[in-house]
DNA sequence: GTCTATACCAGGATAGAC
DNA sequence: GTCTATCCTGGTATAGAC
């Protein structure tokens, strides 16, 4: 699986994004007509991410948010009730399209060995495609409220479980090395976040998705297959 | 090094933090008696840790602040003349702790290996002692004014470089492999970073600083080193 | 050195015209 | 559906008594 491929087969444009978001909270939202209520969304995630990830969500302020997304105060109320609620819906969006990315992912796939590539390799690209997303959810969960926080929890723990079954899978089926697997699974998320939350450093020395990738499939396979040194 | 001996060498007491917080800051602190500043300090410090990496440093709010560290809001003013203050002076002092402790960890040994195991112990068993601090340092950098940014910006790049050095260092002398340096101290200092940023899992996982530590120097002296695999 | 009281403003939220 | 005008809370910061 190459990124572009994914990329494709995803379809992850803001368009999209916003769509599907919109479909999603027709009662929360009080806009009708579809059109309008998508390209406003569009205008307002836009700014949204951007200036919650340059400052944080707290210091954005509404005002500063619709000077961004060039609407009005008002006009934005009709999206969202408060500024949480607006936390809500991009929350609530970020986790659907990341647990359907490493889904498709890995569907299909039977050996170990490759479902552990398929799935760093969707953890990858897809943060790779929606970095503003992944970032302020990590940034942000501590500041959710109770519920939020715990669903924001669960993501974390059910990806790194993900992990952690399929590396643990390998070895019992005497394909994996018999090293920490619980642990083995906690760093390999900790590499995968640090994708997307060090992008300005990836950037700035020409690392693309796809070396990074390669490496840290390098990396943790040396450290589970058996198979010799070159 | 294990983390006993480390936490009895650097001495990191709230108190002795403080303390030489407030020799490095006398000209910016208005409270005069060296005593009754430094139990103040530690009052506000204690306080401004814990409220700030619950909600945030935006979030936390300096009467909130007043009432947890049980200090009127004028007497806080004492020791710092903004919200903006407060933050420089937690930010600088942790900046030189952790600068003297991966010193301190390293200086005295030259070969590459016992270098890296070093290194890598300082900055882990560090974490341990101060992970409030780096935390916040963590979380709170992006909302920096434009210098402090840039400081802190060079320090972590700064440990990272010298985790890549002794890198190359073994691999110019053949002692390690020679894999792709830049890349792998990049996921090293991710892995170090997991240590304090997701310290929640780990307690409630029962995994002990010493663990975490074995564990990551055995994933990442099997990607370098040639010995044969047991 | 520490407190209380208060000035002042920015931010979230809403009402009601168009 | 969108805008402008406004309300009101709660934030940072300071003044001045003790």
């Amino acid at each position: 699986m190459t990124f572009s491929s994914f990329g494709r087969d995803m379809n992850l444009t803001m368009e999209v994004i916003c769509r599907e978001l919109f479909l999603h909270n027709r009662e929360s939202i009080k806009i009708q007509k579809e059109e309008t209520a998508v390209r406003n969304l569009v205008k307002i995630l836009d700014a949204a991410l951007r200036l919650c990830n340059e400052k944080g969500f707290a210091s954005m302020s509404l005002r500063d948010l619709s000077r961004e997304a060039d609407l009005s105060l008002g006009a934005m109320y009709s999206y969202f009730s408060s500024k949480d609620d607006l936390l809500r819906l991009m929350q609530g969006q970020c986790r659907s399209m990341v647990l359907r990315a490493l889904e498709s992912g890995i569907e299909g796939f039977y050996d170990p060995r490759m479902r552990l590539r398929r799935l760093i390799q969707a953890h990858l690209y897809s943060s790779e495609i929606l970095q503003p997303w992944f970032y302020m959810s990590y940034m942000e969960t501590r500041s959710f409220p109770k519920d939020e926080y715990s669903l924001a929890i669960e993501a974390e723990l059910f990806t790194e479980k993900t992990l952690v079954d399929i590396m643990l899978e390998g070895q019992a089926s005497g394909l994996f090395k018999p090293v920490n697997a619980g642990l083995l699974g906690a760093v390999t998320k900790a590499m995968l976040q640090d994708w997307y939350l060090k992008r300005w450093k990836y950037s700035k020395r020409k690392i693309t998705v796809q070396n990074y990738c390669d490496f840290v499939l390098d990396f943790i396979e040396s450290y589970l297959l058996f198979t010799a040194e070159a």
